[in-house]
DNA sequence: ATCGTGTTTGGTAGCGCTACCATTGCCGAC
DNA sequence: GTCGGCAATGGTAGCGCTACCAAACACGAT
């Protein structure tokens, strides 16, 4: 009967309008619509004029899978990271978001929760569709992960850290010898009983803990008693719990290096519940120089590491390779700076 | 010459296994390994077997774009939220991730930094790739923004607040309820001169900012000198700041209100610094409760948001709306818990 | 005038997948 | 036995875009 067919066989489409339609009313061929948008400059004025004005009036979008699908590259770059809590990661993602800023490029974030599995699996989304570009977080990627990037056909960054044998660049600063800053300070001010503190040890925890040991060592201080961690996820609450472990097994405890800034926020609380006041019965340090660091009270030493810059030239970098060139040195060390505050200095030395 | 022209004319193909290659192999047609990919239960079970081994052994892996370009529906969520630095979305997210695991869908962030325009971009950046559904923050969307998301032929949650005429669905809590909640509670216990600090006032501070500002006209005791608010962004150091500013103001200040945890935690430390003891000088509350208000010393009160339950139940609703499933009620108040803690409580009434 | 070179534009054939049918086989109902 | 209905499977025509050519044209060199 057909009767209730309206649509009989009607051909599927989405109703928004198509290379093609702007193409028809600005009176040129498909291709150089596509290219007028994808390459401006290989296109004359006057069609690039027309063409734009024809896609304003349809309110002509681009459809990305279309996209990809003809052309096998994604204009996305992946990321991945293994924290968003993290406000270490927030950064970096503020820095590459910031640098992609009129850019047709477009960020894809994912977390890999610190699991090596999840990472490779994210990777694996990732690569599916053809990005332009990869930044992906540390430098110890398992084998099967580390050939995935190694054949991912777009540029890849590591970021955070650096170290030999880059799949491709680098972009971060030696963890090891911010840890080995911290604990140098500390020594140069006196103390010998110098705990370490680490939650969730990471392969950077673990680096700034290598930095730390050899430091301790090479004053003859070093004790295994003195080194806390757990893998436990890092908080302010682990730093209160980790100091009370540390005291328990070291009372005689002079000086706290931290793995990272929560766990120092955590230790500061500690003592002044338990009336340890810092710094003058324990020196305080963190990692990473959160903002919270400098206006806490007493306010706490610790290394500012080059978060927001990392994820600003990281993207840099990709957006170079993209257009070909090959940066002069595939690894880049941003450095990192002590910041000495009040919890590791001397009342009398404080004063100006 | 042709010399170095080895691949003359080649037809461009990304290399990679494609359906008709595990059709072949599993000697079915392509359509049927399409189907036993995404609706499994209509392929019998030998198929299927057979159409599984031919994926793992030529390591297929579907193209997500091709399948977006066929269907007009791309198997991801657009999830915008206003900061990401911010650790009250941080859970949220963690709750969205965590309730996506086992899915076919992905998530994918993207970051309004606070500004309308920013999120209008981005939406027609989501809407582009033909999402299965989004995720957007807030209920106060400009009307352009609005209707995009009216005709986004997909579920739309609208998360962290509650109110009238949600797009489609809506999850969260009263931000005014919340503000009402902590000024009576600081009202019963007997202050009077209760200050408001706020910084990047969105529309949700505004509200909270309103539910105190009832309490305190109801309890006769408002006065515009006691808020100080800013549109910068919060930050530790700017709680420090505005609390300066307010005890400038109103010097007899006897408790202070904070838009959210991280000026709390400036007004802490400033009181530490000035030697003005946090409760008997000054009452002091946040909001969001985040993990290290209740490590702190005094510990803060603070008014416990359901950031984590907000992501989960987002997710399951976009997940029940694609399955054709309207939930019984289009808006969903999950409320929140006042924390009353050592900042709020004298020291009297602490001993139990 | 002829040629080569470079610039601008367009035609067309896919990219890999799924929607839309059509086909087949099987079963119970009449 | 024939038929209708359902379940399982397949053929094919796009989805909207871009890579790969080719054509058209301009311009200076020969």
């Amino acid at each position: 009967m057909d009767t209730a067919g309206v649509k009989n066989r009607a051909r599927r489409s989405s109703g928004r309008p198509t290379l093609a339609d702007v193409a028809s009313r600005a009176g040129v061929g498909t291709i150089t619509v596509s290219r007028a948008l994808r390459h401006p400059e290989r296109v004359s004025a006057e069609l690039r004029a027309r063409i734009s004005t024809a896609v304003n009036e349809l309110g002509y979008v681009l459809n990305p899978n279309a996209s990809a699908l003809a052309s096998a590259r994604a204009d996305v770059i992946g990321v991945l990271v293994p924290s968003l809590t993290n406000n270490v990661f927030a950064e970096v993602l503020r820095g590459i978001h910031e640098g992609l800023i009129d850019s047709r490029l477009q960020i894809q974030f994912a977390n890999t929760h610190y699991s090596d599995v999840e990472e490779e699996r994210l990777l694996r989304v990732f690569l599916s569709q053809y990005p332009s570009g990869l930044i992906v977080s540390g430098i110890d990627q398992p084998p099967a992960t580390r050939s995935l990037l190694e054949n991912a056909g777009c540029p890849v960054v590591q970021i955070m850290e650096i170290g030999p044998n880059p799949v491709d660049m680098m972009i971060g600063f030696s963890h090891f010898e911010g840890g080995k800053a911290v604990a140098q300070h500390l020594i140069d001010t006196g103390c010998r009983r110098i705990g370490f503190l680490g939650a969730r040890m990471d392969p950077r925890s673990h680096r700034r803990l290598a930095g730390y040991q050899t430091v301790m060592e090479d004053a003859g201080c070093f004790d295994a008693a003195l080194v806390t961690t757990t893998t436990m996820p890092s908080s302010v609450s682990m730093g209160g719990d980790l100091f009370r472990q540390a005291l328990e097994k070291t009372p005689d405890l002079d000086a706290l290096v931290c793995n990272n800034d929560d766990l120092a926020m955590g230790v500061l609380f500690a003592c002044q519940r338990a009336c340890l006041p810092i710094p003058e019965r324990i020196r305080l340090a963190g990692f990473n120089d959160l903002e919270m660091m400098h206006v806490a009270y007493p306010s706490i030493t610790s290394v500012r590491t080059p978060r927001y810059q990392i994820g600003r030239q990281a993207i840099a970098m990709v957006q170079a390779a993209m257009a070909g060139e090959r940066p002069s040195q595939a690894i880049v060390d941003l450095g990192f700076e002590l910041k000495i505050r009040e919890s590791t200095t001397q009342k009398d030395q404080r004063k100006s």
